[in-house]
Order: structure tokens, then sequence, then C-alpha cells
DNA sequence: AATGAATGAGCGTTCATTCAT
DNA sequence: AATGAATGAACGCTCATTCAT
């Protein structure tokens, strides 16, 4: 009997999204699937064609729903090491909670590298969109310290692009120790590498 | 017919380490393993007891051979940026080349990432594993900047201990866009990526 | 939205049969029938309630769309070797033209015996048919030799069921060469083998 | 627990042909050969690497046991119509009996023909073993046709590679009916057959 | 020390079929 | 008349592992 959901694509997805980020791509069977979703391997079949697809389904799905927002003039905004902690932090904070608002009510065993790696490595596709990713974030921060230049707030002299790449590799590698160590609160833990990175990047520049 | 190879334990653990790197620890199968050792799964079976126990043996394996090695006295050595760099391209360099010794004339597509992500999130021990060696890489670097600043190489007032972790932060980030990228000639990327860092890094201090 | 097509009884039966006759009733899913007819799996339930079904129809729809004609006083018509030879080829010809018609422009690879012994393996019910079907050809046959008997065409005392049904099967041997060996450009080989296997006939008689 | 049998692989060729001549490949499932065989999924792939191999190993395997075998001097023993029979006979017998003696005390429903034709459809390779046999075959006819040339048993002038192939596309035409019609005591029907297709050969030329 | 036969659970995928709309 | 969501069993195949030899 065909249920009315008109959701079931979106169920397939987050619940998906969910599995994959819990215990990896290779690690998620169709049995899997089956028992979260509700829903038959044959019904999951007639959404997504293969598991394949439906690793880049999930994929894109995660990347436009906690996209970070682009603010429209960070130079008015960014004027001094405080506002420029307060708007990143408000950023990221924004994004998590997308993503947690996302995941619903269900609770999640975050192992979001692995699913990351794994998605790259099995599909070619998936990589280039994570390279406009990165790209779009440090374009974020290029924005920041253009506001800080504007604003005196960095020592005169510095090379914008290269405070901003070094800042964006720094939380890269922030981050990457976090989802190391963390598995549970992933998201307090991960706010305060923020703001030590940031605090710490004004302390050696 | 036995094999003449007395080092059989060690022909498995090199050729398992290359196909992990190669595909990652779940899309090895003992086939492959059969296949590449020219060894029986019951030989394979004979020294390690399972995949796990492999996996593990495997880890450990790489990070002795390739462990970085520690200078003994590093600020009479790191004087200035010049030294700074020569000793620690000279040291990534070792890293290397001892790696690629271990994996002879092996044919080896880096996928590394994948590997070290799964190999922890397959087994809770690796990861303790990984912390140690992060915490010898930070000192050896803490090292480094105490002799730049023995010999005043560096603006006066900077935490040492921040710098430090600041930089091998940056580096860890660097590291993870070269193996995002690319996936031959990575040796080459690799050593780029840490000099452009490190002149980076002097600019922004 | 309903297509124009109000034929979609006979588009289902000659899509149906296309395919059966290329790969064979059991690799042809009703995924390929909804490919390839541009309907739903619902449409086609709607009109045959199983794939045995189906299976049943189109072998029908086959044999009655590329019955061979009977002529209706053969006596009259063969009277020696170059007649009989010129009718059964003529009937032939016809018979294959309007397969081909049936098919319309829709390329053919055939594998027609495949089939014919699947369905007949699948369905108990298709063996009579087929049964029948032969008795006719037979028939026409015997005709034939009674309209050369009655024109001194063959030896005296030759009887004339025993010739019918020995140049029957020699040619229905002869079909299943043609068959095995010869997927694209049947028509012409078989046409062919007909005419080898009666100038023959005539030869060793 | 590892079994003392060296026969596995046989045990896996002849039940798998017992299955395939019964159902036709396409309907024997692995499930199948388990509970056939009484061995595992994984101890079959151990002997075969897929379906298809199966299938071209038992094809192989059943033509090997069945072969007709050619006599030395067919001339000298082939003299006239009753010679012809005899021999013709019991070579077919011979052929039958090591059929059935393969086959075991394994009840056998023969839908030998499905099996063919589907074995060829599905793998080319196995289409050029099937015409050498036919060739094989061809060429024991025409030996026996030389035989009654030489003592003078058949008319004069005939054409003896013209009476062999005659005669076997009759045979062949023969066998078709017979497998059409008869899935029981097929033994029987079709030694009768073949021996009304010579007497019939005989009195038509 | 080393083999390879054998297991059985599980994999991703396809299947014919049902049925509310 | 026609759709397409949904089912659940079955498919061929691979897996890590065991163990008698």
């Amino acid at each position: 009997m065909p249920k009315i959901t008109q959701d079931t694509r979106a169920n397939i997805l987050l619940t998906t999204l969910q599995l994959f980020l819990e215990k990896g791509y290779k690690n998620v069977s169709y049995q899997d699937l089956v028992k979260h979703t509700g829903l038959s391997k044959g019904a999951i079949y007639h959404y997504f064609e293969s598991k394949d697809a439906l690793l880049i389904a999930v994929f894109e799905f995660l990347l436009e729903a906690t996209k970070e927002p682009e603010n429209e003039k960070p130079h008015e905004i960014v004027k001094d090491q405080e506002s420029f902690m307060k708007l990143f932090i408000a950023g990221k904070t924004k994004q998590i909670d997308s993503f947690k608002k996302l995941m619903g009510n269900k609770p999640l065993k975050l192992n979001r590298l692995l699913f990351f790696f794994e998605a790259i490595s099995e599909n070619q596709q998936l990589k280039q969109i994570l390279v406009e990713l990165s790209k779009h974030e440090l374009t974020i921060l290029e924005g920041y310290f253009a506001g800080l230049n504007m604003h005196h707030a960095i020592p005169k002299g510095k090379d914008i692009h290269l405070l901003a790449e070094s800042l964006y590799w720094m939380l890269q590698g922030g981050e990457m120790s976090v989802f190391f160590l963390q598995e549970d609160d992933w998201e307090d833990a991960i706010i305060k590498m923020y703001q030590k990175t940031i605090t710490d990047f004004f302390k050696i520049i």
C-alpha cells in the first residue's frame, strides 16, 4: 500500500545521511537503511538507482543544507577582533544549528570525517564539490580580513589573502583534531576550538 | 611449496599496508591479500588472527617506519627562518624517503587519509596512537621555535607554544588539501606545501 | 498523460515480441518493457495479468501474424521442381515479409529459437500450438508433392507422405543450423538454405 | 569441516548438469545448486568462479562424456541398409547409455534443447563447440555412406556428401520433434525416431 | 609453517507483482 | 486507462573466518 507521504525521498536522504555520518558509507548496508527508514529495499531503489547515486544525493543534500551564509558587506561589520570573532562564530553556529535541525531529534554519533573522506575516495565527482565549498569558505574569510584592514585592525603591510588562507588552514587542522578526538558533544568542542584558534591567531600575527 | 621468503610476516605487512593505503581498509579483501602476497589465506591467518589485528599491526608498522626523527639539540641548529625551514624539510624528506623505501618499488596510488580515518573509526585503540604521534610532532615544532626564540629570530613576546601549535594546525590543514587533491606525485606536492606554509607563517607573524 | 496511441495493447505486444525474440523470455524484465513501450508497469498489467499471460499472447500474436498462407489448389500450380521451388520460396518470403512488416522498422537481432524453446518450456499450453503449426506446414508440403505426383514429376512409387515428411524434417534441421549460426541477415540466409535444401532433396530422391 | 571427497568438483558438475537439463540455465539458482549438491554457495564458488564459468564447464563435461564414438573403418562394416542401421543405432545407444550412466540413478526430466539453446545464447564460446560437434557427426555419417557406395548399396551417381548432409538434417529435425513432444521416455522415442528416419530415407532415395 | 576446502552470513541489486490514486 | 510508489523474495556474488591436513 503506497503511503501518502510525499517525503519518502526526504526520509531516505535524512536517514541515510545520519547513518553515513555515524558509520561511514561502506558500513551502511541496505539492510540498515530498510531498518531505519521503515521502507523496503525496493522502495529505496525506486528513488535512488544505486548506493552510489544515494551517496551523491546525500552529500549534496548535506552541503546544501549546511552551506555557510555569506554576509553581504562584511567590511561594514568586521571592524576589529571582537566583531570578527562574533560574526565568524555566529556563522558557524548558524551552520551547526541548521545541521542539527536537519537531523531532527535523531541521535547523532558523529564520525564526520570518515564519511567525507570515504565519499570522496568512492566518487571523484564529490571531490570537485568539496573543492568549491572550500573556496567559498576561504572567500568569506578574505572578506572578513578586508574589513579588518579597512579599519586598521591588523598590522600594516600584512597580505590579506595570506592571512585568510593561514587562518583557514589552521581552522581546518583544528577541525581535524576535534573530529579525531570527539564523537559526542562535538558542537561545543568545535565552537570552542574556533574561538581558541581565532584568539591565538590574533596573538601571533 | 614453501616460499623462500623468510620474512613472510614482513611480506604480509608490507603488501597489506600498500593495499590499505591504495584502497582503504574496507575495500581490501583476503582475496586481494592472497593475490598480492602470493600466500594462502591460511598463512595470513597464521600470522594475524583477524583483519582487525592486521589493521593494527599494519598501522603500527607504518608509524614505526616513518616516525619523524627528533633532533637532539634543535635550538643549536634552528637559528633563523632559513635553518628552520631547512631542518623541517630535511626531517619530512627523510620521513617520506623512509616511507618510499618501505614501499620498495611497488607502485603507490595514495589515498592515505581514507586509510587513516577508516583505521581510526574501526579501531578505538588506534586513536590513542595517533594522539601520541601528534603530540610528538608538536613537541618537535616547539623545540624549533625555542631555538628561534633563543636567537631572537621571532618577534619578542610571542608565545612559543602558541606559535608551534598554530603552525602545526596550519600544516595539518595543508596536508588535508594536498591529500584531497593529489593522488599521484603527492611527495613533491606535500614538500612544496610545507615550504609555502612555513614561508607564509613567517610573513604573517 | 494518456498517450495518443489507441493501440496500447498492440504496442505492448509488438515491443514485447521484439524483446523476447532478441533476449529471450527470462531476460526481458518489466523494466525493459516499461523502457521500450513508454508505458508504466501498471499499464502493462492492465492489459496482461502476468508475464506468463503476456508470453502466451505474444506467442499467439506472432503465429497469427506469420502463419504460412495455404494455397487453394497446389496441384494445379506445382507441376515440377521449378514450380515447387517457386511456390515454396514465395510462401516463405511472404511469411518473412509479414514478419518484418510486423516488426516495423525496429532493428531486430534474432535469437528466435531460444524464445521458442523458452516459451514452450515455460508454458505447456504453447506446445500444442506449435504442434498444430507443424501439422499445418506438413499438410502444405504434402499438397505440393501431390501436385508433383499428378504431373509425374517425381519417381514412380514414392510415398508422397514420406517425401513430405522427410523434406519437412530436413528443412527443420536446416532452420536450426541457420539460427544457430546466424543472428543478423537471417532472412537471406534462411531463404538460401530453403533453396539449397529443396535442390538437394530433388537430387537425392 | 572439509570433507575428504575428491569428487566435489564432479558432484557440482553432475548436479548442475542435471538441473540445467531439467530447468534451463536461467531457472537454476545457486540456491538450487546448494540444495542439490549439499554444498554451500561458497564451496561452489571455490570451484567455479561464476555461473557463467559453471555453464561452460558443464557444457564441456556433457559433450566430453557423450561424444559419439567414431568407428575406425566404417566402410568395412557398413555394407547395406541393415548394417548401416545397426551401426548407427549402436552408436547412438552407446551415447545414450553413457549419458544415462553419467546421470547415475538421478531422475531426469529432460528439456534438453532449452538448455542447449540457452547455453548458446548466453555464451558465444559455446556456439563454436557445438559447430565442431555437428561437423564431427556429419563426418561420421559420410563414412557410412562411403561404405554403402563401395558396396553398391545406394543408387549410382548419388552424391555421398549430399546424402549424408540430407540425412543429418532430417535427423536433426527429427530430434527436435522428439524433444518438443517428449519429456519422459525420450530414450526410447529418440531411438525409434532414428530407426524410422533412416528407414524412410532409404525409401525415398 | 602453510594450504585450500568449506562455511554461512551478508552484500548490492533486480524481479514480478500489488494497489491506491 | 494509466500511473508509479511500494513490497518482499530471490538473484549472483563476496566476505571474513575456520580447520583438517
